[in-house]
DNA sequence: GAGTAGATCGGCT
DNA sequence: GCCGATCTACTCG
């Protein structure tokens, strides 16, 4: 009902889209099963200037063709062969800009959420981390490149964070990128025990 | 509670 | 062959 248009996400500006997508609701219809949740923790990659993204220099491969396609849709790729990371197209065609989402709050179809994770209650570690989410949720790389405005995954106005509750800080795992591992291209929602990981001092 | 190994696919040196 | 935008289980203290 609510659904963001594809329109939201060809926005020119990664870090913004990221920052908006904080509170909203993520949600998946998959296999006949409903499961929502809302976002509490996103990371932008803004390639092809990020080293840390998989398009840096505007390298193309099979894997990562989503993120040249226009905002709106679905990147989800296998990370040490086990975990799918999803993320969001951001920007216009061939502009390989994504944003990670690494965290969500539980909302509906808690019960889809434990079944998918072979447990019999709700911990804060359920959905949090990139890979843990995706799990939850039923999404696998079988749904790269589908739209955000499918019925299958969709993304609904949800709550609206105020910029002060948005903490920003490094990014998670990309330590490799050297200097752009330093960008606060990470965002998440303050005090939200749903967020994988607080402030890492370095 | 903290530290480490193991899982396991695709893209690259 | 090796290593990654990771998570979990198991060990050790």
């Amino acid at each position: 009902m609510d659904v963001l248009p594809v329109s939201f996400y060809q926005n020119s500006d990664v870090t913004d889209v990221a920052k908006k997508l904080l509170g909203k609701k993520l949600c998946t219809y998959i296999n006949g099963k409903y499961t929502s949740g809302m976002i509490v923790e996103t990371e932008a990659y803004m390639a092809p200037q990020d080293k840390a993204s998989h398009a840096y220099n505007n390298k193309y491969t099979e894997r990562n063709k989503a993120m040249y396609n226009h905002g709106g849709i679905a990147y989800i790729y296998l990370c040490y062969g086990i975990h799918h990371l999803f993320n969001v197209v951001t920007n216009i065609e061939n502009k390989p800009h994504a944003v990670l989402i690494r965290a969500i709050e539980p909302i509906e179809g808690i019960e889809n959420i434990l079944y998918r994770k072979n447990k019999s209650t709700l911990s804060v570690n359920l959905c949090s981390g990139p890979g843990s989410l995706s799990s939850a949720l039923g999404i696998t790389t079988a749904l790269n490149e589908t739209r955000l405005d499918s019925n299958t995954i969709f993304i609904e106005h949800y709550k609206n964070i105020d910029v002060n509750e948005i903490v920003s800080c490094p990014r998670i795992g990309v330590d490799y990128a050297g200097e752009h591992a330093k960008w606060n291209f990470r965002f998440y929602i303050e005090n939200n025990k749903w967020v994988s990981k607080k402030v890492i001092i370095k």
